[in-house]
RNA sequence: GCGGACGUGGCGGAAUGGCAGACGCCGCGGUCUUAAAAACCGCUGAGGGGCAACCCUCGUGCGGGUUCGAGUCCCGCCGUCCGCACCA
């Protein structure tokens, strides 16, 4: 209506693990239980009124989609950017496979099925995302998303800036440790390797054996178990290795310990403990009674005293005790340190990221075969690809086993090697369905697109996408992944933009009239088939717009949609019973005006509502029109061309929202298919505004009269009125107003 | 613990620093009907006054502040929700 050419398409993402356990719990095989669903899903979108350019659909687990998931591995495989590790990785319990970090919630909860997640070790496919990390955290910025999200994302990435710094061991071992604060190394004085270091077991001495031993044990085991709560009670644990390290600027013998408030994922897995400076390092060597050294003086402030300080001290100041450095102020002056650090060999700057790879490989069936094979004599072997897609077989036992469901189909596992022709086995790990979600939005360009995953001239000319409209659950998951995919396809070549979705807004979701997730299984879903069916699909979709704000969500409740079937009564009474005219009466001019200034005001809200997704008042604007214009039609100006223009308005503000209604009454009122193809009213300034306005006098903000004034009346005749009028006296009681403000066309406050 | 959002009638909610409660639901009254339902019309924050048109007082989680004027801005609490949480 606004001329654009706008492309609304829908699809399914319709491999993982609901499907799959959903089909294990009814008997059905994923695929007919995902197809039965997926029609099921497009009635419900045709009965609402949905717009959607169902020619364009996507169904992710055909595969004429997945293959195309198989041929972006492929392209990783060659740049380096999949590639296959081993690693400690979550493991969920329930859904009996890895996960990738985002998917885990809450320290060790699965995302999909709230079970508790554990590490284990284990070789596993990955994507690079970590290349992308500077990129991925730099681009976020321009774009027009909530901040949350962006904020969401930026944390997870979690650049941090600092120096890497060499320390040796006395066994000869050097161990590098990450510091944000490399200013403070003159008050390095131990130093701790997370308990599943590399250089662990080498370093510790024959007596502190068995305490190690134990206690990297015990670590390993309480991951098993629930993650630790941080909460301050918890008192730093950790044991001595018997190894001492030299700091490299004070040349000073520190002892080495291991303690589980040091994590192997994060950095290089070992740090220099500055107690003084770090409040974790602090509570570890009071516990432990290491000493504390203080390195970092804060300016205007009591000298601290190490052995009086009840918490470390994190802040700006002055380096005291420090060397060469002594004197120098931080942070202002840690790039000369770092700088200095560089010069004499000992460290380096350096940036570390909170992100890691994204681990893509699932022991699970419904999903996307990875396309190696592995070949005794060559080794793993990507599939060619003249041979994708490499099908998952519909005929294998799904029941989740710990392991691929795949292992067990010979048919599908036993192959031939692409390198040398002798016999060879398949991978059996499925991919990660977030990577189904990270290109789909190009596919409905050119749906059908056999030479590649799309087709390049229309990927570039529909995208990026212009308003992406999701929940909140996807702020980092779906999100990221789809952002790194997108800068792949452009580094591929495919497209020239780095961002797939320039503006994000996130809809709340619809809960049950109890306030929680409407669930099938409790009953507490309501089904939008049957609403329809009773009140109409018109009414269902102006009572979901007008719940709340959109972007809120919140409970349903079915009580106001009678409230919308009585607004759609008055809409088709007002506009059946008046618009077919004639409208060649005459009315005062001030009546046709007023009705004009209605009609553009109403055009103006239900505008610049649409455009800020404020639905809710959008709709309210739509009653309100209605409501005047069922008080106006008793007048003359019903038989005015004013009254045309407002009923023809009203109609076609209705459009968007209320689909079936608008078209009905565009045809009553005798105009052509279809009101959805007609130009969207634009309001006349000039009308809009109101010649004659109600203006609030009141005196110290509180209101005592109201006058009714030009809108554009002069200060000094406005105040006058106000003055003289009798409440007004009244309420000043005589006394002498201290400060008049007057707003135009709104407020008089006199102060008294 | 840190960061963010939020807190308004019986309910959902509305309000560029300018009439708090738009609009809808519920409720009450009326019209129509033998009656009820539906539909339509009117009233509907709390307390008080007036025969009445109306008028007064209080009122946006709590306590302060800025301002002629605060639901809105600032400070401090309380509560709810969300995100992060040993990230060196």
């Amino acid at each position: 209506m606004r001329g654009y050419n706008v492309l609304f398409p829908m699809g399914f993402d319709a491999f993982g693990l609901p499907a799959e356990n959903a089909a294990i719990r009814h008997g059905i095989h994923p695929a007919t239980w995902t197809f039965d669903n997926i029609r099921a899903m497009e009635a419900q979108y045709r009965n609402m009124g949905a717009m959607i350019d169902w020619s364009r659909e996507v169904i992710t687990c055909t595969p004429e989609y997945y293959r195309w998931n198989q041929w972006f591995f492929l392209k990783m495989l060659e740049r380096g950017l999949a590639y296959r590790a081993a690693g400690a990785v979550w493991w969920c319990p329930s859904c009996q496979t890895v996960l990738a970090n985002e998917q885990v919630i809450e320290g060790n909860v699965c995302e999909r099925c709230g079970s508790a997640v554990s590490r284990r070790d284990l070789e596993q496919w990955y994507f690079r995302i970590t290349q992308y990390a500077e990129e991925l955290l730099r681009d976020a910025e321009g774009l027009d998303w909530p901040e949350r999200v962006k904020t969401m994302q930026r944390n997870w990435i979690g650049r941090s800036e600092g120096a890497q710094v060499a320390f040796t061991l006395e066994t000869g071992d050097v161990l590098e440790v990450f510091t944000t604060r490399p200013d403070t190394l003159w008050g390095a004085t131990f130093m701790v390797l997370a308990p599943e270091h590399p250089l662990v077991a080498s370093i510790t001495t024959p007596e502190h054996r068995e305490a190690v031993a134990r206690y990297v044990e015990q670590a390993r085991r309480q991951s098993e178990v629930e993650r630790q709560s941080t909460d301050e009670e918890r008192p730093r644990t950790g044991v001595f290795t018997g190894a001492y390290a030299i700091n490299p600027v004070t040349d000073e013998r520190i002892p080495v310990w291991i303690a589980d408030y040091v994590l192997m994922g994060y950095g290089t897995g070992a740090i220099m403990a500055v107690p003084s400076g770090d409040q974790r390092d602090f509570e570890f060597a009071r516990a432990f009674g290491l000493p504390i050294r203080v390195v970092v003086q804060p300016e205007g402030a009591p000298t601290l005293e190490s052995g009086a300080m009840t918490e470390a001290y994190a802040g700006p100041g002055v380096l005291v005790d420090s060397g060469p450095m002594t004197g120098l102020r931080v942070p202002e002056q840690l790039p000369e340190i770092i700088a200095w650090l560089a010069e004499s060999g000992r460290g380096e700057a350096k940036v570390t990221w909170r992100l890691r790879d994204w681990l893509i490989s699932r022991q699970r069936y419904w999903g996307t075969p990875i396309p190696v094979v592995y070949c005794a004599r060559c080794g793993m072997q990507p599939a060619p690809e003249d041979q994708l897609p490499v099908l998952l077989p519909l005929d294998a036992a799904f029941t989740p086993t710990g392991q691929s469901p795949l292992v067990t189909n010979t048919a599908f596992l036993e192959t031939t090697c692409p390198g040398c022709g002798g016999p060879a086995r398949r991978e059996t790990d499925t991919m990660d369905t977030f990577v189904d979600s990270s290109w789909y939005w190009f596919r409905y360009t050119s749906p059908h697109y056999a030479a590649g995953p799309f087709d390049p001239a229309t990927a570039d000319a529909w995208c990026p996408v212009d308003l992406y409209c999701g929940g909140i659950e996807h702020a980092i998951l779906h999100l990221l992944y789809a952002r790194f995919f997108t800068k792949v396809c452009r580094d591929l070549g495919l497209i020239d933009h780095g961002e797939p979705f320039l503006r994000l807004r996130n809809q709340g979701m619809i809960l049950s009239e109890e306030g929680t997730k409407m669930s099938k299984s409790r009953g507490t879903q309501v089904a939008p088939d049957d609403l329809v069916r009773e009140h109409g699909a018109d009414a269902l979709r102006l009572h979901l717009m007008y719940l709340g704000p959109w972007e809120q969500g919140g409970p349903w409740n079915s009580r106001g949609l009678q409230g919308m079937e009585r607004f759609m009564r008055r809409a088709w009474t007002v506009v059946t019973e008046t618009g077919a005219g004639p409208f060649d009466g005459a009315a005062p001019d001030a009546e046709v005006r007023a009705l004009r200034g209605v009609t553009h005001r109403t055009i103006q809200r239900v505008t610049e509502d649409l455009d800020e997704f404020q639905f809710n008042t959008m709709v309210a604007a739509l009653i309100e029109f209605v409501n005047e214009l069922m008080r106006l039609k008793e007048t003359p100006v019903v038989r005015t061309p004013a009254w045309r223009e407002a009923v023809e308005t009203l109609t076609l503000l209705l459009a968007p929202s209320a689909p079936y209604l608008a078209e009905e009454l565009w045809e009553r009122l005798g105009n052509p298919y279809s009101v959805h193809q007609q130009a969207w009213p634009v309001f006349d300034a000039a009308l809009t505004a109101r010649d004659l306005v109600e203006v609030v006098v009141q005196v110290n903000g509180k209101v005592r009269d109201r006058l009714r004034l030009a809108a554009d009346a002069a200060e000094a005749e406005a105040v006058a009125m106000a003055l003289a009028a009798p409440r007004i006296a009244e309420a000043l009681n005589g006394a002498e107003p201290r400060k008049i403000v007057y707003v135009p066309g709104r407020l008089i406050n006199i102060g008294r």
